[in-house]
RNA sequence: UGGGGAUUGGUCCAGUGGUAGGACGGCAGACUCUGACUCUGCAAGCCCUGGUUCGAACCCAGGAUCCCCAGCCA
């Protein structure tokens, strides 16, 4: 069990557990948390955060705690608590018994607080926010003593209790730590450690007008929790000196810091701030959005969890500022669907054909395998008739070199079905456009073999016009057209207007009439559906394409092969 | 011009004194009732300059570049 190199691959961070619970550092145990703020969804680099925190514990036989920090009740929210909940459980991790919030530690908090007052290490401040952030000084030039830093014991106490019960304005008095306003390290510079905020928290309601600042509850909330390695993100490693001043301060449990480099992904962003602004000004539907990198909108959009977890393992973990490729992300999810996902057939742009000698009114079934990677999921029927669907892209009036598919005079295999010939085909007289394919087929070619032994190089996919059902499906691309939209000046004026394209009018094969929410398929030839979750109705079918399937024609013509 | 962190093919991650490796991406083939999957091959890298050493991605010195920090946000 106690092995991260087993199919996990190690890290810095492994590397260091696993030589804690060598050495007994902590008599053999490990503790960690994920410790997400409620004022947000999560998101993929969150998903990186729990795969290393609650991985980490797996892997060891430890425990990893879900504890909200919840200190500022003005920005946070009880749904975020549960969307929150419903995330890390869909990802599969498990928190146990251990559920926590900082607010169930409000108490304690104060308790520290007035420890350190004691100590003479903390002391109430009158000046305003404005005189304080001028006090601080710059990075260059050190801070200046507040005047109210020498206060005595006693009337620190005396005020801090005052502030507690709620004798004074936001903004009239803070406690402040007092460490040295002459610190190169900002954060040492006398930090504020309480502030007075007349909210309604989501949890203790009006019981505090007094709430503790994020560094002055986190370090003691692991502590209180016994965690044994605190894993955060780089921004806080200059946190990390003020942490340990307080813990040594207060002489209670110091758990073990470590900090790696957050997530960036390309072609999105992963700041709260810009997803909370694409979701407010309605560039997205919402949250669960499909082209989200948040984790109801990567479920929506019908990743797995397993193909985001694999994605976290594959990343891996160190400390450099770094960008992965959405790539990978994708790749991740058709390796794993397409081991999982069955298949169907599901033409997006259809195009009528008609086999002319196919008698009229006969119906065929046909035996579909449902997933050639998984022979135990079996196969299913495919209704066949003298009336067609094809991929409109499946059929060219004048088809270009290495086109294998179906154009005049050529022969193609009907997926499971027939091998059939063009004809010929009609237009529209007023557009030029190819309205219906007449084809013949060869009946000694039932199931896709030639009696005969001859070979066609394209097989394409196609639905019995008569029996397929209508659906909308929506095609997503990257929502945006740069690499690092994080980059520009302003991120919205590289949205891409293409995200999103929905298209009406598609034919899906008869057997998807019971397709239920959130189920994956892959349409054959084309790429990985899943049923969407909130639009998707019996008889009115919404598919959201996860990724496309890999399309080396369209290199070979040029195109992006992404497109509608 | 303060403090902290980082620098290995296009991207991400290993390698911590002894021939620089994996994955994704790219390119070229093979296979194929999905132009999918799978398989094979190819191209592509140690930030720079010195030093130590028989030998340096790794150790030392100097330099460069990038990221984070001046919330009563987390």
């Amino acid at each position: 069990m106690i092995s991260a190199n087993d199919s996990k691959g190690s890290d810095f961070i492994r590397d260091i557990i696993l030589d804690d619970i060598r050495t007994n550092k902590w008599g053999g145990r490990v503790v960690t948390r994920f410790p997400p703020e409620p004022n947000g969804h999560l998101h993929i680099g969150h998903a990186k955060s729990m795969c290393l925190n609650f991985g980490v514990a797996e892997e060891t036989g430890g425990e990893c705690h879900l504890r909200f920090d919840d200190t500022n009740p003005t920005k946070e929210e009880e749904e975020y608590v549960t969307s929150i909940k419903e995330d890390v459980r869909w990802l599969g991790w498990d928190w146990g018994a251990h559920l926590h919030y900082a607010s169930d530690y409000f108490e304690a908090l104060y308790e520290f607080a007035i420890d350190l007052i004691q100590k003479g290490k903390a002391y109430v401040d009158d000046l305003n926010q404005e005189q304080i952030r001028e006090g601080r000084g710059t990075l260059t030039e050190p801070g200046k003593e507040s005047p109210h830093r020498n206060r005595p014991v006693g009337e620190n106490l005396d005020l801090f209790r005052r502030m507690r019960a709620c004798e004074f304005e936001e903004g009239a008095r803070v406690l402040r730590a007092k460490i040295d306003m002459g610190s190169p390290n900002l954060n040492m510079r006398d930090p504020v450690l309480y502030r007075v905020l007349k909210a309604t928290h989501h949890r203790t309601g009006d019981a505090w007008c007094i709430y503790p600042m994020y560094d002055f509850a986190h370090g003691q909330s692991d502590s209180i929790e016994e965690v044994t390695h605190s894993l955060c993100t780089m921004e806080f490693e200059d946190h990390r000196p003020l942490y340990d001043w307080i813990l040594n301060g207060l002489e209670i449990h110091h758990p073990q810091q470590i900090e790696f480099a957050r997530l960036n992904l390309t072609y999105t962003v992963l700041s709260k701030r810009k997803l909370l602004h694409l979701v407010e000004d309605g560039y997205v539907s919402g949250w669960d959005d499909p082209r989200m990198p948040t984790l109801s909108g990567l479920r929506r959009r019908g990743y797995s969890p397993e193909s985001i977890k694999t994605f976290c393992d594959r990343i891996g973990v160190a400390k450099r500022q770094t960008a992965v490729e959405v790539a990978l992300l994708e790749h991740c999810v058709r390796e794993d669907l397409n081991q999982r996902a069955r298949r169907a057939m599901a033409v997006l742009h259809p195009l009528k054909v008609v086999i002319d000698n196919f008698p009229e009114g006969q119906v065929e079934e046909l035996e579909a395998v449902n997933n050639p990677e998984d022979p135990a999921m079996g196969t299913h029927k495919v209704p066949f008739s003298r009336e067609l669907y094809i991929e409109s892209d499946d059929f060219r009036e004048d088809p270009p070199g290495k086109f294998f598919r179906l154009a005049p005079g050529r022969e193609v295999r009907l997926r499971y079905g027939y091998f059939i010939t063009c004809a010929g085909f009609d237009k529209d007289e007023s557009t030029g456009e190819v309205v219906t394919v007449h084809c013949t087929y060869d009946p000694e070619t039932k199931g896709g073999q030639a009696p005969d032994g001859r070979k066609v190089r394209g097989t394409i996919h196609w639905v019995s016009a008569a029996h397929a059902l209508e659906a909308e499906v929506r095609l997503y691309d990257n929502l945006f057209t740069v690499e690092r939209p994080d980059e520009v000046e302003d991120y919205r004026t590289v949205l891409n207007p293409e995200s999103l394209t929905v298209l009406t009018s598609c034919r899906v094969e008869s057997s998807l009439v019971d397709a239920a929410p959130g189920q994956h398929y892959q349409f054959e030839r084309v790429g990985y559906f899943c049923v969407d979750s909130s639009d998707s109705r019996p008889g009115a079918l919404v598919f959201n394409r996860t990724a496309t399937l890999r399309d080396s024609w369209a290199k070979i013509e040029g195109g992006g092969g992404k497109q509608a």
